[in-house]
DNA sequence: ATCTGTGCAAACCTTTTGCACGTCA
DNA sequence: TGACGTGCAAAAGGTTTGCACAGAT
């Protein structure tokens, strides 16, 4: 996470943007952020440590760091704008639970072979793609075949 | 389009709803419609032929679209929602370019095939799944000609 | 000292809903 | 006739912005 700590801080200077106490608070916290969470969940989660931390300024930042390239925003459909860290060796996709709203991460290599070459049958240039899977997953689909590994309401 | 005028009129009378002349009028250009609307501008479209027309019948008639299976939901992430015209026998997925919005529509079942390898693997029971490749289309891209790949900034 | 950042509240934008009236069956 | 549908307007749910004060350089 020192990585993404440094591309912050120096895209502040490169901005000339301040670094202040409330952006490191938000940087850490996301970057010790487990999983996909909305704005909304975010923030409240941070109120608990910082309650005198604004909305406002929590989603101004998430933007900066979108901006800057440490977080990844997403949207699966729910209406929410959920952030991600995000780091430049990797992409993944998504297992999107619709029981339990818990999301998965898996990586697909020749996948993203084919999606290349799809692109390049329409002659697109791909710049960013994004690839769900909505189910259940095996702690929610109807008969697990081994034991459920951790029965948990998890989100919400 | 038959086939979704009949299930749409199936549906309604199954569900014992009214089958208004709004709603066939909507069914109509619903059906008619080219390609991946928001609500807002199929809405903007319809009024120029039916003006007395209101959102709330529109939108709430795009639901039961959805509901009754011919219509798919889709959101591209851009905070407004989408409908299409949905077939039982196919499933596609996107290409959006970022540049003039149009959006093109493919299918590839080896990608569908993979992803329900990676679902195996997760123990995952998919019920649906969205693939998008967002980029430019080859109107927009900088030369279609020969450009040896990476030769664009891309976005930022 | 200056210019940016913050927190609050209000604006915004899209989707959803309540309600009185109209319409289909 | 009675239940459902419609259109209007307002509520809801989320994101974004204006502004006056606070803070970083």
């Amino acid at each position: 996470m020192k990585v993404q700590k440094e591309k912050f801080f120096n895209f502040l200077s490169r901005k000339r943007l301040k670094n202040t106490n409330q952006r490191v608070v938000i940087l850490e916290a996301f970057l010790r952020q487990k999983s996909h969470l909305s704005t909304e969940d975010f923030y409240r989660q941070l109120r608990k440590k910082h309650p005198g931390i604004g909305y406002a300024t929590v989603h101004r930042t998430l933007k900066l760091f979108a901006e800057c390239g440490i977080a990844a925003e997403r949207n699966f459909g729910d209406g929410q704008m959920r952030f991600e860290v995000s780091r430049e060796d990797e992409h993944h996709d998504h297992l999107v639970c619709t029981a339990c709203s818990r999301i998965f991460e898996f990586e697909n290599q020749q996948i993203e072979q084919l999606q290349r070459e799809v692109a390049q049958t329409y002659n697109f240039q791909i710049s960013d793609h994004r690839l769900e899977l909505y189910g259940l997953c095996s702690d929610c689909r109807p008969q697990t075949t081994s034991a459920p590994q951790g029965a948990s309401p998890a989100n919400l």
